[in-house]
DNA sequence: TATAAATTTTTGGTCAGACCAAAATTTCCA
DNA sequence: TGGAAATTTTGGTCTGACCAAAAATTTATA
């Protein structure tokens, strides 16, 4: 049964993979199948979050035919990609990671970092344009 | 009933308030009341917590007494610590926090962020000594 | 275009791990 | 040394992620 109380780990597993190539697909619907392989879950549970994160307001949700972001969840999507896009940012040019290993570290933290801290982070680092893979930064 | 698996926050929660000032009182033992009036929760769920910061082995437990880190337990409060205090200086000194604010922002990741990149940022600011509020930053 | 295959949803569960409440036990100290 | 305070034991609850089978729907194909 779909439950309101989504943990905020959960969510962004759906959330990062939707916002990750907006740009290129803004109207994409996602299907159940994608992310129960994905993830590795049964589809019952797929199907479960769709539900609970249509209930936060974060997705539209057609039976049958999967889930594409509402503007609140384009924007919670945005938020949480430019905190892992700074962060890797940091990571590789200020600290000399690796492209890859730093977007594995910014996965880590990037949930759980402030707006606040990313912010002063990006203006310390001049407001770079683009992480290392070579993605758009946004800047509000 | 003690559980092995104990998530990572609860164990955190645990060994902070140990390690933070292991300096000055090593010897101490910790009370179950302690922790369940730091916590707010019953006694009955600390007595299991100790139980189960025991089995992992990073508290010696005596009942009725309490519990004592073991060095086990003392060199992960320290790597706990040690990423506190550097994310703490780093907060305060490079990004402009206070030291309140930067206590508060490292708490929010201080325990998902890895050594290694608690590392890269030591050396970048040149293995600083104390942190603002004047705690000592380990170094091994 | 009917029907078989694939996908999704519904329903009714399990399980981990934090937490609680009452009763039993132990410790402390007046 | 006996009662108060603290702790532990025991037997629970609850949340949120997840599963499995059956029902419903969509898609593909003959």
């Amino acid at each position: 049964m779909p439950n309101i109380n989504m943990k905020e780990q959960t969510i962004s597993k759906y959330l990062k993979p939707i916002i990750r190539n907006y740009d290129q697909n803004p109207n994409k619907w996602f299907s159940t199948k994608f992310f129960a392989e994905k993830f590795n879950v049964h589809p019952s549970t797929v199907t479960e979050h769709f539900q609970s994160l249509s209930m936060l307001g974060l997705v539209e949700y057609k039976k049958y035919k999967g889930i594409k972001l509402t503007p609140h969840g384009i924007k919670q999507g945005q938020i949480l990609m430019r905190k892992h896009r700074i962060l890797e940012y940091f990571f590789s040019n200020e600290l000399g990671l690796t492209c890859e290993e730093a977007c594995k570290e910014a996965s880590k933290i990037d949930i759980y970092i402030s707006e606040k801290i990313i912010d002063k982070i990006c203006t310390k680092l001049e407001h770079p344009r683009v992480c290392p893979c070579g993605h758009n930064i946004f800047h509000y």
